[in-house]
DNA sequence: TTTATTTACGATATCGTTTTCGTTACATTT
DNA sequence: AAATGTAACGAAAACGATATCGTAAATAAA
């Protein structure tokens, strides 16, 4: 039953408690001889300090918490791993919660997060995340908040994203230089500022080129499967079918392979696409996707470096900032010209 | 600055702090009306308990750790979602940490969670895990461990796994039954009970049908993804060259899909595979790939249940038990033998 | 009326640390 | 010799909630 407190430590070393647990912070109060037989003492008994003991006396908890909309996502988990390495450097350990796309959910985690359990959070907003109040709650209360992702514009704080217009004016141009005319947006939240932006960007290239939008060119795409199988079907079976597809996210672009296979429309021949993604099987599909690559493990390891940095400055109001780790185009198949 | 505890609810009620903490946890000894008065008040003036004064004072912290070996894994994060999702169900927080395949940042994981920041452990251990002290220490202190996947056999609690041996036996069994003639198995590791169990379903359905085990068809990997690169390009490259490659890993599968696009290899004609997979595009590959896939996120619900009823029972003794969920085998093209 | 019993509440110890503030004993300065 | 300084330690008060007591008043039983 090793379990061994201060009181015992001191007990068996007839010293007292404050002076075993000056000792093992190193104090310059305590003596070195007494500091070593304190720590030889500590490492025999095998003493392993109560975490919440010291989180209630000093109202920190070194732990963070990361918000996602969902976890089975390439990018989500990618960035996980980015904030988690840093983490583990600085001695912070992780809580992770999935808000499935739910704002209610989202809301009552956060919640539950308001009362110093973490003294920091890291978030990527729920998708119809459109009232922010529970979120400026959290930081007037101190605890710091840094998006990444999906952000939120209208809270001062530090926000990590890609370069979202720029790819999408990159991604767009892309299909026009490989020969497509009619590109289609396919949209997967219209709360999102990413998603804004990306379709910007796509307005903006067609712009360039003088190309009329049709708005049936653009489809808005949600979270229920289902229904994005029926929207984009019924795109893809349309007369004014498209030859090109820009997916705003992977699992838009995932679908519409499904769906072309389906269909028996060729890719790239008859249909080019790209979308953003994560999937590192882009390669090995049939065809290879052509995809715009966030830098996503970079992108949860300077969130949390940020975060990390303001928390060991003891600051809880991040000014605000917006950090843009550029996207990277990679080329494959799916939007090859020669095929 | 709402930071509002007890104390300061009882002084603006005047009654004790005792009564208004006895009055939000709906003790008998408080009155309806004080109760109703006091959660009045606390929803006024936005009261939110402080975690870690509870934890203390009763040594739970309604949080539980999972231990993986690495994140960017479908399998472990659908594990990891099935237990978050039963978490959110139990009011319980979890804990992430990645051991990164490395025993000693396993150990000291394990070290910093031995002091009550948990109340349990799910668990896969590092694939070259093979000491157990650590992990012993665990429970004798009194932390439930429950495993899966990459289970601990050494170790008495709760195990969750999925048929390995007769799912090794029926992928090998249906290259043989799709004309494979010479089968090629990658190992992931030979520390990893899961790799065992496997290997053996293999060597059994070899044997059933009376073929002579060849040891150069059985490729031991590991981590090192340049190692296995090598290895198996070798193994593929050699006269001896097999026509068929069960793959213990997703990982190894997708590295020989690129071997096998480097070296002009025709899956399946020249070289089948299946392999153990979580990938969401095994059927968009190309070509598709046959697999045995096992259900990731039920096995997450199940060890995170099991783990909960008997820290819901205050037992942290739990006694040896193997569970095995089947996995499923998905014919897809990179097994057909009309190609 | 006296003695039990119940109801509703308050005082206080406790969880295991950290930290402030004393308090020695001894060395150093005037 | 008196005053000051310093090094090394201990006592005790936090941190915020919970649970064990105790106790007053009100009710019931004798």
């Amino acid at each position: 039953m090793p379990k061994v407190n201060l009181k015992d430590l001191a007990k068996s070393l007839n010293i007292s408690v404050s002076t075993v647990s000056k000792a093992l912070r190193d104090s310059y109060e305590i003596s070195n001889e007494t500091k070593k037989k304190v720590i030889a003492k500590a490492q025999q008994m095998g003493y392993n300090p109560n975490p919440y003991a010291g989180f209630l006396r000093n109202n920190k908890s070194k732990t963070i918490a990361i918000l996602i909309p969902e976890l089975t996502n390439n990018y989500f988990i990618q960035a996980i791993s980015g904030a988690e390495t840093i983490a583990q450097e600085n001695n912070y350990h992780i809580l992770i919660y999935a808000t499935n796309n739910n704002i209610e959910k989202e809301s009552s985690i956060l919640k539950h997060l308001n009362n110093g359990r973490v003294d920091g959070i890291l978030m990527s907003v729920s998708s119809n995340t459109s009232q922010y109040n529970h979120i400026e709650e959290l930081i007037r209360n101190g605890i710091p908040i840094v998006f990444f992702d999906r952000i939120c514009h209208e809270i001062e704080t530090a926000k990590i994203t890609t370069n979202d217009f720029a790819s999408g004016f990159m991604a767009t141009e892309h299909l026009l230089q490989t020969g497509s005319k009619k590109i289609a947006y396919l949209s997967i939240s219209e709360h999102l500022s990413i998603d804004h932006k990306r379709k910007q960007g796509y307005l903006e290239a067609l712009n360039k080129h003088d190309i009329q939008l049709e708005k049936e060119l653009m489809i808005q795409c949600s979270d229920d499967e289902k229904t994005n199988i029926d929207k984009i079907k019924k795109l893809l079976t349309s007369k004014k079918r498209p030859d090109g597809i820009f997916a705003s996210v992977e699992k838009l672009a995932l679908t519409t392979y499904h769906l072309c296979k389906e269909l028996k429309i060729r890719i790239p021949q008859d249909l080019k696409i790209i979308s953003f993604s994560n999937l590192r099987t882009a390669d090995l599909l049939n065809p290879s996707l052509t995809t715009i690559t966030q830098p996503a493990y970079e992108i949860g390891k300077e969130a949390a470096s940020i975060l990390f940095k303001y928390l060991a400055k003891r600051k809880s109001l991040i000014p605000n900032e917006n950090i843009v780790i550029n996207s990277k185009l990679t080329i494959r198949d799916s939007t090859n010209p020669d095929l």
